[in-house]
Order: structure tokens, then sequence, then C-alpha cells
DNA sequence: GGCACTCAGGGAAACGTTTTCTTGGTAGTT
DNA sequence: AACTACCAAGAAAACGTTTCCCTGAGTGCC
């Protein structure tokens, strides 16, 4: 069942059904409807192949990650899978180590493959590969809000708003101490977020202690490795804002190990409210940001320039915000050199 | 560069250098070297769209999974990707919702994309779609050790071994009522796993008690609906063991729910040993399957169909092993009714 | 030494589309 | 009424390979 069978049932030639499946051109009304007829008769399918041979255009788009790991990205991945196919687009996975030569290596792949459009996640030095696709006028949309070039198109997230909420709540349980552990500050979404925590750390009025932000991976064991640095620190912090859920959980972890928990001892804060983040001991309160909401953003960004004709999707920043649930908590007097005890209070209400 | 220019620059045959890049047919040794010496020098690459539309072939192997937000999926995934890429094939994605008209939908595209094979995890009834890829004579093999039919390729897991030593190791610390949350048994896989319960709570000596095996689904959710079903019993277990950790680790957060704990008043067991599980609190014993091995397996039994000359992997089933985490320990007298409480134990050596 | 068989390698067909080119017909304008 | 402009639809080219078919040369056997 190719398009000569179509065109042979309709009655008409394989241009004609060509331009009547694909919308282009015009053609009679009449005649349009009977192609449509023996489409759906033969239940006749392009093949993808061929269409790409000539037309340059594989339909295909690519995905980038790297840190598969990280539960945050198959929550995304499945999301923008599902968007992907809804518009009849296929979507060829890479999840690259965070090397530049497996990186160029999956770019190559791509562009072998001749996808539309790439979405890329996560990757510290993201020049060589935008260059490579720059090049080749592949479409590219980052998509953790990080716009290495003004020029390269972005999903925008307001990580100030979660994270603003995130350190007001500490400050208002009457934490002063509060750390930050960070991503790889190669990656420019960690640094955004970073740079989020200091602004809100400002606008509480505290002052930054360059010694209470520590830089960590966005893993399981960077996050232990970055609270037992503060745990060794001669003035400990009292709270912990985590760059993702991930070091929170470490940090949850390291805590165990050391005889201590939260919220008693530390309060701890996560981000991207994971789907596993509610079930930690004790839940992880942390700042949510939707998964779907950046997928959704970043394969309009990319239809929007592979498809002159598809409609921009609005393009306002990606929201974040704070989720209650039971890892924070007063600060106790054992981490606050002397200072009394304050009681102990009843966790925070569980989302 | 396309193969025109390769075969003009090392003065042959468009033909002669088809057969020299794939190795077939015979090549004069002079000649070959000379066309290698081209596509070297050109950079030359294939392009896949026009090598798959005359052959038929298209160097693609379909992925298709459910519910990838179990985290043990993106493990295998990745590691089933990077075997396929260091063969030459890219992997198509397809992580559909376990409803049979997304799954066929899925098999559709796979088939409009003409993969060369297909690998599938955890599909509940995969019938029908072994029916529809076995007559397009494509290649199919079941990564979770569930011949659905004898005919069809299928990883063997060995999944009596660990789990008969997470019985005899709870048997050990003297429990005799050691419940079994089940995955969702319209799913080969989990249906073997529910059987090596049964054969190990047997070669124990114990005997199966039908109130304490529940059917779960392999969800977070899934496992406390199991683990809240189990503790409103008149005689509750002293011990559960899960399908998969993600169930493992909802029986844990049921148990912080209702103000207990593990392992002081249940001991708990989980299955996959996903990375995240030694992060619990307490961190989870659990039975370790390696996704790397069902990854290579699978795609070794691909291939195998696939190019008439590959070498079949080893066949031998993937092991199961117990690991020993914090999460088991000697039953309680509270569950006990009457009989006296045994001190508490440390818990078992971390791993 | 001649004939048949094998085999290396070139030419061309084929794969299933999209797209450009061409043609024939219709309508509009002078 | 004739000429031009346009448009719908068919014919054919193009996309970049693989593979089939054929030719010519070399070799072995009689």
């Amino acid at each position: 069942m190719d398009i000569r069978d179509v065109a042979r049932r309709a009655n008409v030639s394989i241009s004609t059904v060509s331009r009547v499946t694909n919308g282009k051109g015009t053609v009679n009304r009449e005649m349009a409807e009977r192609v449509w007829r023996a489409v759906r008769e033969l239940n006749y399918q392009p093949d993808p192949q061929a269409r790409a041979l000539v037309s340059g255009r594989s339909h295909i788009i690519g995905l980038m990650v790297t840190e598969i790991t990280n539960p945050f990205f198959p929550e995304l991945i499945q999301r923008f899978e599902q968007f992907a196919v809804e518009s009849g687009y296929e979507v060829l996975l890479a999840s690259t180590p965070n090397d530049a030569a497996s990186i160029a290596m999956s770019v190559r792949r791509m562009l072998q493959r001749k996808v539309d459009g790439v979405a890329v996640m996560m990757f510290g030095r993201e020049a060589p590969i935008l260059e490579e696709l720059a090049t080749h006028a592949v479409p590219l949309v980052v998509m953790d809000g990080a716009p290495a070039f003004p020029k390269i198109d972005a999903v925008r997230v307001n990580y100030d708003e979660g994270i603003c909420q995130a350190v007001a709540h500490l400050v208002d349980l009457g934490h002063q101490a509060i750390a930050f552990v960070s991503g790889p500050l190669e990656q420019a979404s960690a640094r955004l977020r970073r740079d989020a925590f200091e602004k809100a750390i400002r606008s509480c009025h505290l002052k930054m202690r360059p010694d209470l932000v520590i830089e960590g991976d966005h893993t399981l064991e960077g996050g232990m490795a970055a609270m037992t640095q503060l745990l060794a620190q001669a003035h400990p912090p009292t709270a912990v804002v985590c760059s993702n859920d991930l070091m929170a959980i470490g940090v949850l972890h390291c805590l165990f190990e050391a005889g201590k928990q939260a919220p008693a001892d530390l309060s701890v804060i996560g981000f991207d409210d994971v789907h596993i983040a509610q079930f930690m001991l004790p839940p992880l309160t942390t700042v949510r940001m939707s998964c779907a909401d950046i997928a959704r953003a970043a394969f309009a960004t990319l239809r929007h320039r592979i498809e002159p004709g598809a409609a921009r999707h609005a393009t306002r920043p990606v929201e974040t915000k704070l989720i209650l649930r039971q890892t924070t908590g007063r600060p106790t007097g054992e981490m606050l050199d002397g200072i009394q005890k304050p009681a102990r209070i009843k966790p925070a209400q569980r989302v």
C-alpha cells in the first residue's frame, strides 16, 4: 500500500495524493474527498523514510539529557514524548554522559538522522553543541532556563519565586544560618538557582555566608558529601536548601548516618518536587517545578521554529512554588551554640 | 558529501563504495583501501534515510516501556541505549500508558518507522503486540523474563535465587508471618516473582497464608495501599517482601504515617535495588537485579535475530541476590500477640 | 590451446516520497 | 474575439542509497 495504490484507487495522479495529504497547493474539493476516502480505505500511511529522503525533514526530534538517573528526567521525557507524538513527531533519545566527547557523538547521531530539532537539558558547557547544530540550522531549545547565548531559544523558569518562598519560610521559622547546596556551577540552571538563593537571602535582610554555599553535583552522593562538609563546620547551618531533590535526599541520608534527623536537627528543602519526594521519611519539603509545563513550552518553542505556521505557545516563564511537607521546623538550640532550645513543633501540614 | 563524491575521489563506482562500506561482496584489497581513505578524508557518513528506504532496514530499535516513572527504567533505558549506540543502532523510545489503545498506537509508530526490532518491558497483556509485530516479522524480545508464548524471545531472570535468599534471611531472623506484596498479576514478571515467593516459603517449611499476599501495582501508592490493608488485619505479618522497590518505599511510608518504622515494627524487603534504595531511611534491604545485565541480554538477543551473523550472547539467566541493608530485623512481640518481645538487635551491616 | 566457469566491478533499476516542471484549460481583460 | 494570466493536475526529476544484472577478464580443466 503505497502512494501509487492510493492514486490508482482515487483515480488521480500521485502528485495529487501528495498534495492532498500534505495540505499543500490547491486541489479540487471533490477530488480531495476521493483521495481521503482512498487513504482511509487502504489505511495508507506514508513511509517516513522516503518522505524524509526527499523533503529533508525527518519528523524526528532529538532529546538530549544527561544524568537520566535523576528521577525528574523520566517524568520530563514522558511528557515531552507525549507532546511530540501528539503532533506527529517521533523522539530520538540520547542520554549522554556529561563529557565533551560523548556529547559530540550524540550530536553527530542527531545530525546524521536529520532531526528536525533538538531539545537539550542539563548540559554544562553547551556552547560546542549549539555551534554545531547552529551551523546545520537545526532548531534548538534549552530546557532549563539557561540562555547561554541570547539568540538561543530557552524555556524560561521563574526560579526566584519558589526559592524565595523557601527561604522566607525558613526565616519565618526562625532560621538565620541557611545553607545552600548548589548544582554544578558550570550548568547555567544551577547558577540561576544559586543566584535565586542569594537574591532571596538578601530580600530577607540576611547576609550571605559564603561558607554556607557548597557546590554539589545534583546527585544523591553529592548531597551526602555536601552535608558532611557542612556538619564539619565550626558554625553549621540550621537549615539547608538544595538545588534539587536528589541532593536533598542525600542530605537527609547523611543526617541519618550521623544519628540526626530532619526537621528536629536540621531543616531541609529540596527542589523539583520529584514524585518520590513525598514518600521520603519524613516527606520532603520542596519547591515544585512542573515538568509538564517545561516539556510543553520546550516542544512548542521547537515546533514554532520547525513549522513556520505553528502557533508560538504563550511564552511566560514556568512557575515554581514551595510545597510544605515535613522536613522543616524551628531551629534547635543544639546547633545554636548556647541559645536555649525552643520546644519542638509539630511538622508542617503534609501536602 | 554523498556516496558519489566518495566514488569519484576513490576513482571507483558507487556500487563499489557501497560494497566496501557494507562489507558485502568481495572487492580488490587495494581498491577497498582507496575507498576507505576517501571515506575518511571526506568524513562520509551514509544517509540513514536513503539506506533504510532501499534496504528496508532502519537501524533503529524500538524500546517500549510502561511506567517510565519507576526509577528502575531510566537505568535500564540508559544501558540499553548505550549498547544500541555502540552497535550502530538508534533507539526509538515509546513510554506508553498501559492501556491497549496506547500500546497499539505505539506499535503502529514502530512499524511505520520500520524498526529493526523491538524490546518491550512490563506490559500486562502483550499478546496483541506480539501478534502485530510477528505478522510483520519484526524481531521482538521481552525484557522481564516472561515468555508469554514459548516462541517469543525473552530475557530470562532467575527470580527464585534472590527471593529465596530474602525469605530465608527473614526466617533466620525468626519471622513466621511473612507477607508478599505482588505486582499486577496480569504482568508475567509479577507472576513469576510471586511464584518465586511461594516456592521460597515452602522451601523454608512455612505454609502460605493467602491473606498475606496482596496484589499491588508496582507503584509507590500501591505499596502504601497494600500496607494499609495488611496493618488492618487481625493477624498482621511481621515482615513484608515487595515485588519491587517502589512498593517497598510505599510500605515504609505507610509505616511512618502509622507511627511505626522498619525494622523495629516490621521488616521490609524490596526488589530491583534501584539506586535510590540505599538512600532510604533506613536504607532498604532489597534484592538486586542488574539492569545492565538485562539490557545487555535483551540487545544481544535482538541483534542475533536482526543480523544472522551476530554472535548470540551467552544465554544464561540474569541473576538476582539479596542485598542486606537496614530494614530487616527480628520480629517484635508487639505484633506477635503476647509472645515476649526479644531484644532489639542492631540492624544488619550496611552494604 | 580452447572452452566454460567464476568473480570483480560497473551500470542501472528500485525504494516511496516530495517537488519542480509542464501542459491544458478557463477566466479575465482589452 | 483574441490574448494573457493563472491555476489545477499530471509527468517526471530528484533524494542517496542498496542491490540486481550484466560484462569482461582471469583461471582451471579437458
